[in-house]
DNA sequence: CATATTATTTCTACATTGTAGAACAAATCT
DNA sequence: AGATTTGTTCTACAATGTAGAAATAATATG
């Protein structure tokens, strides 16, 4: 499988999920993608999204039993997988690493 | 100025930029992502990111005096510019707190 | 000083991601 | 059964990512 490149949009859906645990289904993750970035989204964006991050193998996802909530269907529930981890785990260290190299940041970051 | 979305490959190119100081320039640029990435990319690809990034007003360039090397053009040296730095630290901002939400990462984040 | 050579930029074109909204489906209540 | 609610999926288009060739400007050397 070849390393698909992770866009900033895909990065931070991917992210959300892994916060969101059990309860990361589309509808779920654009509100939380509100609340996080202060930047709206439609449930278009971040379904074809999600999609295609299953496509890559980066998420995976399985249809939940109903709830006992009112009405609505059956929410798919998305998790990451092994190779989505690793990807947001080379995406961290590439960026903690050019982050201590530019000076304008490292100042700031020897707070420690 | 409306707040222009930050891609993923413009947000690298960006802090190499930052990274190279007086040495920013296209060939150099793209040699450096390889480097740092791993990956290859080409002049091309290089290019017209770092011009889009300009365009958004993340970048300002000027041309440099001729060198004592060889041949060549003139170099474009480019470098951030203010709202290129806000863009770069809102982008941490933003990484770093959803890193911590994490549960998989914030478990390896603890060792300060 | 004309020409070969080299370093670097710029142009053109296409693939992949980002984005939105409407249509559709399946639960539960009355 | 029909209305209502929650959620998913489809279709289409804009922005970003990507490559390679062509153009340009500087120096060296015969």
């Amino acid at each position: 499988m070849k390393d698909a490149r992770l866009g900033e949009f895909e990065e931070i859906i991917l992210l959300l999920v892994g916060i969101l645990e059990d309860k990361a289904y589309t509808l779920r993750i654009a509100e939380e993608f509100e609340t996080q970035t202060g930047k709206s989204v439609s449930i278009g964006a971040t379904h074809s999204t999600l999609d295609r991050l299953c496509k890559k193998g980066l998420l995976k996802s399985e249809l939940s039993e109903p709830t006992a909530v009112r009405g609505g269907r059956r929410k798919r529930i998305f998790s990451i997988s092994a190779s989505g981890e690793r990807a947001l785990l080379a995406s961290r260290d590439l960026r903690t690493s050019l982050w201590d190299q530019y000076p304008a940041f490292s100042k700031l970051s020897l707070n420690i």
